[in-house]
DNA sequence: TGTACATCAGTGAACGCGCGTTCACTGATGTAC
DNA sequence: TGTACATCAGTGAACGCGCGTTCACTGATGTAC
């Protein structure tokens, strides 16, 4: 038995996470195989002692990075100091962040690849739908009444929206507007947008510093 | 001088049309120019007559159907009865529709290439930018005080999540949640969630038809 | 412990298909006379 | 009005590059003795 398994993995692994940013940032079918195993420190040929064909890459890619579990970027570091307020606050706030915006390679996998998903089979339309439905489940712990399940889903949407949409505009004033309006009316529908004076203060600099 | 201007312009039109289709269903690197002549009635070797190459009709493609000004069919009809109703609530009414969501070829051009956009060329952007503030501009015109530009961004990003994000789940009834989660949402928003009774028996019976 | 061996991860050349692009040709049409 | 001609939209075969995939080979590693 030559190499150990876990070689193998991690190797794997390698080839997985290339593939996944360079999918993230440029798409599919933009993406070849070459690239992918040349970002992993490989060369071609060995990339099918690990998958079958480009199709099983991009469905175990787009799978994996959907549903990892591992700590993602985007996600609020849960040593914030505003720990006190509620976990779908922060998440609000990570994701309409200047820093979650420009990122390309490791940002939500919710916003990353829309139409490669809208068009995508059923397999990667279900990855997509299980971290949706983790994102509208922490919503709805923090919602109150009425309509808790409604505002998630709303919620869930502007996000993504909020992020798309700029995404896909040229004039860097226009995309800041529409990030932080839909940012504004996320937290307005979570009931999250009354705040103590000094917490205010503190958000208008951090919306400087963005 | 054979055939006329009107003649070239016409097959050239024929073309767009069907690369507009295409991409619009499957995104713009899955479609080959084959695809596009043959779908236009024509053959191969006539596309360099028309276009330099594939790049130029990528762009004139995306721009064209994006900015025409030609009446589109998720535009709400203007001989639509309910036309008491705000112009931006009864185009927010025919974004939301199911028949809007269903639709892949003539849909929005705001929610068709969504990650082809924001991977996209300045050029693209731009179109994209020009459409859409075409459609804040609608919303603009419609709300009242306060924060009038921020809710008309907010609007439009949430009409944008709101179709996309169902749009990239496999399972029906999540979508549909999300996308009337997302109308109601921007109902509300526009402040034109208060409605006489019967108008809401209307919209009651109309859901249920959708 | 050291050596021979078997396995298989990884290499890089080669293959072949698909698709963008070119090109020689056809034939429809408008113009000149 | 009719005929010859020039133009160029459209055809379809052919070309060639890029990329997914295959394959014969190398060499690193774990195991058996």
């Amino acid at each position: 038995m030559p190499y150990s398994l876990k070689h193998k993995r991690d190797t794997r692994d390698k080839i997985l996470e290339s593939a996944r940013r360079l999918f993230n940032k440029r798409g599919f079918s933009e993406v070849s195989i070459d690239e992918v195993m040349e970002n992993a420190g490989l060369t071609r040929g060995g990339f099918y002692r690990h998958f079958r064909d480009k199709d099983e890459l991009y469905a175990e890619g787009v799978r994996r990075f959907l549903c990892a579990d591992a700590p993602k970027p985007w996600q609020p570091k849960t040593s914030e100091r505003m720990a006190r307020k509620p976990r779908s606050q922060r998440i609000v706030d990570a994701y309409f962040s200047r820093d979650h915006f420009d990122d390309r390679e490791t940002c939500c996998p919710l916003i990353a690849l829309p139409s490669d998903v809208m068009r995508g089979s059923d397999a990667v339309k279900g990855a997509y739908r299980e971290v949706l439905e983790k994102l509208i489940d922490i919503f709805l712990d923090d919602l109150d009444a009425p309509q808790r399940r409604e505002r998630a889903l709303a919620l869930a949407a502007l996000c993504i929206g909020g992020i798309v949409a700029p995404k896909c505009v040229d004039d860097p004033a226009l995309a800041d507007g529409l990030r932080r309006a839909a940012h504004r009316e996320a937290l307005r529908i979570g009931g999250w947008n009354r705040q103590p004076p000094h917490a205010r203060a503190k958000d208008a600099l951090e919306r400087i510093a963005n």
